[in-house]
DNA sequence: TACCCGTGGGA
DNA sequence: TTCCCAAGGGT
């Protein structure tokens, strides 16, 4: 027999504590498959896309919307990429949807179908880094990939008490998980560290009074919730702009689609000026009306929307018209009927100004989208 | 490395 | 209200 060191008794312990915990705590979400059964890779990869930098709550809708539209990757590969763009509608970061999309076509064409086991294979796919690759060979493969996400980053930040800042620190908390990775059950070891950061280790208020890594962790001798540092965040800018709502008498609404590439990119928007940095007083007049893409129209202002994005925020002053009976979409725009509004690729921002404008014509909001 | 890329909910 | 941030990836 072996001798082992101390520190291996350790990490041993460690992995152990936790998937004890594991077995009693774990969570029960959609996608994850019954104790000792192997999940469908599809699905995995599917929740994985849908969970970047985006709370369980959120994707729980989506991913039973997708999975009901599209139940095998063949399925999600045969769809339009409008198709796809409109049920992700709402769900943000749409870059994800136009790499989920390709990501399908490629497992199809390049891979038979079939998703391949290997992390490193894993990680040459559209919208699959580090993270992805990891999870998916863990999860869905039971491969001994580390799987290091913000709540693996967390959780080894407060055993180890590290004062490295994050991202400088990811080296190190990376090659601490695959240190001490259980090679028996990798995958059930993923999610038990996902979700004690989710559960227990929680930023604001860690429970560490339940917590079975307790006796491990450097942080408890302070407040854990000082780890891990962070840089200071840069100030978020404003931005101003309008936005054109012009509607035909069969209740159709002119729409145009947005740049495949950058915010939004592919998604549905109605006409609107650029978005300019200003002040929350400004008053867009000079860059309203006169942006308006019927000339014509009489256009009245709505009111305005205020939406967040991660780098700056927006406030939209909304006008709407009635559409001269002589006018036609101009280039690059498309009438969308009123019975297709409900679906279309409306990012959240457009279904606030939307719903700006309904009101504005007293009509009633639109039901929630299936 | 630093920046771009959404959204909604909770404290 | 304001701030934080959630199973990151691409460039």
């Amino acid at each position: 027999m072996t001798r082992k060191s101390k520190s291996e008794i350790g990490k041993s312990s460690l992995s152990k504590s936790l998937l004890v915990w594991y077995d009693r705590a774990r969570r029960d979400l959609p996608w994850r498959a019954a104790p000792g059964e192997r999940p469908d890779p599809y699905a995995v990869w599917l929740s994985e896309i849908m969970l970047q930098q985006t709370t369980v709550a959120a994707v729980k809708a989506y991913y039973e919307k997708f999975l009901a539209l599209w139940p095998r990757v063949d399925d999600l590969a045969a769809a339009s990429l409008e198709q796809v763009l409109q049920a992700w509608a709402g769900l943000g970061y749409y870059s994800r949807a136009r790499n989920l999309h390709a990501c399908a076509q490629r497992v199809v064409v390049e891979h038979g179908g079939v998703f391949p086991p290997r992390e490193s294979e894993l990680r040459r796919l559209p919208g699959v880094g580090p993270y992805t690759a990891g999870a998916i060979a863990a999860i869905a493969f039971d491969q001994p990939a580390p799987v290091v996400d913000g709540n693996v980053e967390r959780v080894v930040a407060r055993l180890l008490a590290l004062e490295t800042p994050l991202p400088a620190a990811k080296k190190e908390i990376f090659a601490f998980v695959a240190d001490i990775l259980p090679h028996d059950r990798p995958g059930d070891f993923a999610q038990a560290m996902m979700d004690l950061g989710a559960t227990v280790c929680a930023p604001r208020a860690p429970g560490c009074l339940i917590c079975p890594l307790a006796r491990f962790c450097a942080a408890r001798g302070g407040d854990p919730r000082d780890f891990p540092k962070k840089p200071p965040k840069k100030a978020r800018p404003f931005r101003r702009g309008a936005a054109f709502v012009l509607r035909r008498a069969d209740g159709a609404v002119l729409a145009r689609r947005r740049p495949e590439r950058g915010l939004l990119g592919g998604m549905t928007e109605f006409f609107g000026s650029d978005w300019r940095e200003g002040r929350a007083e400004d008053w867009p007049e000079k860059r309203g009306r006169e942006r308006a893409p019927c000339a014509t129209a009489n256009w009245r202002l709505a009111g305005e929307i205020d939406h967040v994005f991660t780098h700056f925020a927006l406030r939209l002053a909304v006008f709407v018209a009635a559409a001269p009976a002589d006018f036609s979409a101009p280039e690059g725009g498309f009438w969308l009927a009123a019975d297709d509004l409900r679906a279309a690729a409306f990012p959240s921002v457009m279904r606030k100004v939307e719903a700006c404008a309904l009101k504005a014509w007293d009509l009633p909001a639109p039901a929630k989208p299936a």
